[in-house]
DNA sequence: AATCCGGGGAG
DNA sequence: CTCCCAGGATT
């Protein structure tokens, strides 16, 4: 839960996901749907479908213990080698360093390393450094503070220099340059992509939603609930799609709104269409009862007659040819 | 090596 | 708005 979202952010879903799961095996035993309702709303879902593996993993082929081996984790999809670090020095004492956002901020610093250190020699530099610094005991107890160093003082901007005891070690300091290093991650750049959702919803009311460029869109294709946004109004490509729309049958809005699934309030029927254009290749959806199908696996959901003959005119493709 | 994933917090 | 967050998989 805590790769790349903040402590204070995961703090209530790791009380409710443990409170729902709380043993490896209760988390193996789950379903996964109901492993990714608990994740709904913290983002980067593969985190919850690696993890929820890896239990079941553990529960199969390591009989629900958590081993003192850096290979079998390591072996784990999801885990890589800050969680390795991370799981095994804290609970095994084992010498392994942990590199993620505060260390490296801490550790460049007070080496006053001014290259890129998020790639190339940067890269071998800073997991090196981080071993070459470890003690012999206490790993996991080292290697937390420096975490909280890099959290509470050695901060990105305006850190506390004056709050620091590693003050006088810093080189960083030592040069002015606490708040130059490290370097930024240089910006990647934006790829315009046209991309068309459709969502039916309860009450035969239909959301329109036609999101350009920003490619915030993904997000609709990894798990759907409470991601999808429309700020934009509709151009003639979903207007096109909207008269298709009416023409089965279908009351069709343009109102733009935010989608709130709000799975624990009303059940919703309805379906969602994703069209998207990625390197490539084409691929599509629906999203129904908070569930992704693909079409063929909408075929014996039990859904109505007309939502089942937009799935049909969508699969094959009439509407789809008006999009792109 | 570059890209993608998903929100929210803070300035 | 921008930058950042207890990373890792994929291409």
């Amino acid at each position: 839960m805590l790769q790349q979202t903040q402590v204070a952010t995961v703090v209530p879903y790791f009380e409710r996901f443990l409170a729902a799961f709380p043993t490896l095996q209760a988390l193996a035993a789950a379903d996964e749907q109901d492993v990714l309702r608990l994740w709904e709303g913290l983002g980067y879902y593969r985190r919850a479908r690696d993890l929820h593996r890896a239990a079941r993993q553990l529960v199969l082929e390591h009989n629900g213990d958590l081993p003192d081996d850096p290979d079998v984790w390591r072996g784990l999809s999801g885990v890589g080698r800050y969680m390795v670090g991370a799981i095994l020095s804290q609970a095994f004492d084992r010498r392994l360093p942990i590199v993620e956002a505060n260390s490296l901020r801490v550790l460049c610093r007070f080496f006053g390393q001014t290259g890129d250190p998020r790639r190339g020699p940067g890269q071998r530099w800073l997991w090196e450094t981080a071993e070459d610094i470890l003690p012999r005991t206490r790993v996991g107890e080292f290697n937390q503070a420096v975490m909280e160093l890099g959290a509470l003082v050695c901060t990105p901007a305006k850190p506390r220099c004056g709050k620091c005891p590693l003050a006088s070690m810093c080189v960083a300091r030592k040069q002015g340059l606490q708040e130059t290093i490290p370097v930024p991650p240089t910006k990647p750049k934006v790829i315009e992509v046209r991309e068309v959702a459709v969502v039916i919803r309860h009450g035969e009311r239909v959301l329109l939603v036609q999101r350009p460029g920003t490619g915030r869109w993904a997000r609709m294709w990894e798990f759907p609930h409470g991601a999808l946004r429309a700020k934009e109004a509709p151009d003639d490509a979903a207007l096109r799609l909207a008269r298709e729309l009416t023409s089965l049958g279908v009351e069709v809005t343009d109102e733009m709104e935010t989608v709130r699934h709000g799975v624990t309030h009303h059940r919703i029927t309805m379906i969602c269409l994703g069209a998207r254009k990625r390197n490539g290749a084409f691929r599509s959806g629906f999203y129904v009862d908070s569930r992704w199908l693909t079409p063929a696996e909408l075929g014996p959901y039990p859904i109505s007659a007309p939502q089942r003959l937009l799935a049909r005119r969508l699969v094959e493709g009439s509407v789809q040819r008006n999009l792109f």
